[in-house]
DNA sequence: GGCACGGTTCGGGCCGCGCCGAAGAGTCCG
DNA sequence: CGGACTCTTCGGCGCGGCCCGAACCGTGCC
């Protein structure tokens, strides 16, 4: 009676991910750098060989990637599109019920809110500002589905991106994803990932603790003048209590 | 020292697909149907009272939704991500290693391989081959991500297809959505669903049983004429021999 | 060589989860 | 009303998971 496949396949997929440990190892590795072992254990807070197991584990499954290094074991995300994943998942996740405790902690949840990598695109208040300035300039049109137009590609080439190497990846041009804090679409895909590094390179924006970023103040007039960003609204979160108060 | 969120609450979400009943639950209802709760145990080969309590915790983690009338308790996904996040995660878990062991699990396998309904459109051989045509054809492009053309609303438009209506809904009007039988892209999205809908409405598809879909004579021939599909790639799934063997 | 360090392997304990059957609540029908 | 049916609730059982500490291996440094 069960037609076609049966739920063990998925189940065993989905299984990787319903630890709070494992979640924990690829949220942190969302911001797509390599961690060794160690690092995540202590994030995680668990001991050095059950962190080991569970990375063996991930591994096997597909989901992560290692590369041995001298007594250190580098662990990233195996691909974008487990990133695409993940962030999926944690976006219709309900949220984790913790409130912040301290202010450092809430802090730190203002300053990700802010701005952020979502494993190499920007994401964040930040990611969905330039999402929308990107449509309304016309270098992204959503007429029929997201795509780049033709400005688009000079707009990029202008910016010093060119955009053909983009295209002999596999990776799709432009995509959508769901920003978890904003929830509205950011810019993700090839070209998603190739601004944020390119406006790193140009000093608009520096890498700040974790997966933070933060604009620069020559980042806060560059985006002003060739997308039209609000600079106010670019402003960076408030340290106290002027900013808006979010639940 | 753990900056930002923690895996809980990913880790909860991901738990609700990690067991092989509650997965073979979703997969089930990724023919777009609305099932008993009774007919879901069935299916699963669990008791009832075991798919009440899952389907009580699928429907209060969002993914799935309920509809009672009377006696009866009908379940659905929750909406069209859900189905696009299970055929995700569904492609990217390593096959169930579950060769077919009879003569009928074999050809129902075939059968989902030639087409089949990936929740609302179509997938299998017959998507991936409408989704290529569809693109030399101008009806898509993807010189910058996926879009549907200027050309592409006239064509569905011929076809009985208004695509206004859909621009209304919140959903992408075109998507990809990768196929775990042929392990290329497939066209998903407001217009694929509206494609396989129409298709059906047109007598061009039947269903077939679960989420078997079959090619009529007369659709043979109508996506030959429409599409320059060759009939010779639309013939139904070999009886027995001639066709080319699947490993 | 000696030591510190990162990572892995192994054994054992514990908690949680999924399963069932039996009993009960609600619905439809004769 | 009484019977058939669908679904839910409740105990109780057993397996599998997650975790740790201790011992072990390999690397890099002094």
């Amino acid at each position: 009676m069960t037609t076609g496949a049966d739920g063990r396949g998925l189940a065993g997929f989905a299984a990787l991910l319903a630890d709070p440990t494992r979640a924990g190892f690829c949220l942190a590795l969302l911001d797509g750098r390599a961690w060794t072992a160690g690092e995540l254990a202590r994030a995680a807070g668990v001991a050095a060989s059950t962190a080991s197991d569970h990375l063996t584990r991930l591994v096997a499954g597909g989901l992560l990637a290692e590369e041995r290094q001298g007594r250190h074991r580098y662990i990233r995300l195996a691909d974008p599109g487990v990133a695409q994943l993940v962030e999926e998942l944690a976006a219709r996740a309900p949220t984790p019920a913790t409130p912040p405790r301290t202010l450092r902690a809430a802090s730190e949840g203002a300053a990700l809110a802010y701005a952020r990598t979502c494993y190499d695109h920007l994401a964040g208040r930040l990611g969905v500002l330039l999402h929308d300035a990107l449509l309304t300039r016309g270098v992204l049109d959503r007429s029929g589905g997201l795509a780049l137009t033709g400005t688009g590609v000079t707009w990029l080439a202008g910016l010093g991106v060119p955009v053909e190497p983009l295209r002999a990846t596999r990776r799709p041009l432009v995509r959508d994803c769901l920003d978890w804090t904003e929830r509205r679409p950011h810019l993700a895909g090839a070209v998603g990932a190739a601004l944020c590094g390119r406006f790193l390179d140009l000093g608009w924006t520096v890498r700040g603790t974790g997966r933070a970023i933060r604009v620069t103040p020559a980042g806060r007039d560059a985006l002003a003048e060739t997308l039209g960003l609000d600079p106010a609204l670019l402003a960076p979160p408030a340290s106290r209590g002027s900013g808006p108060a979010r639940a």
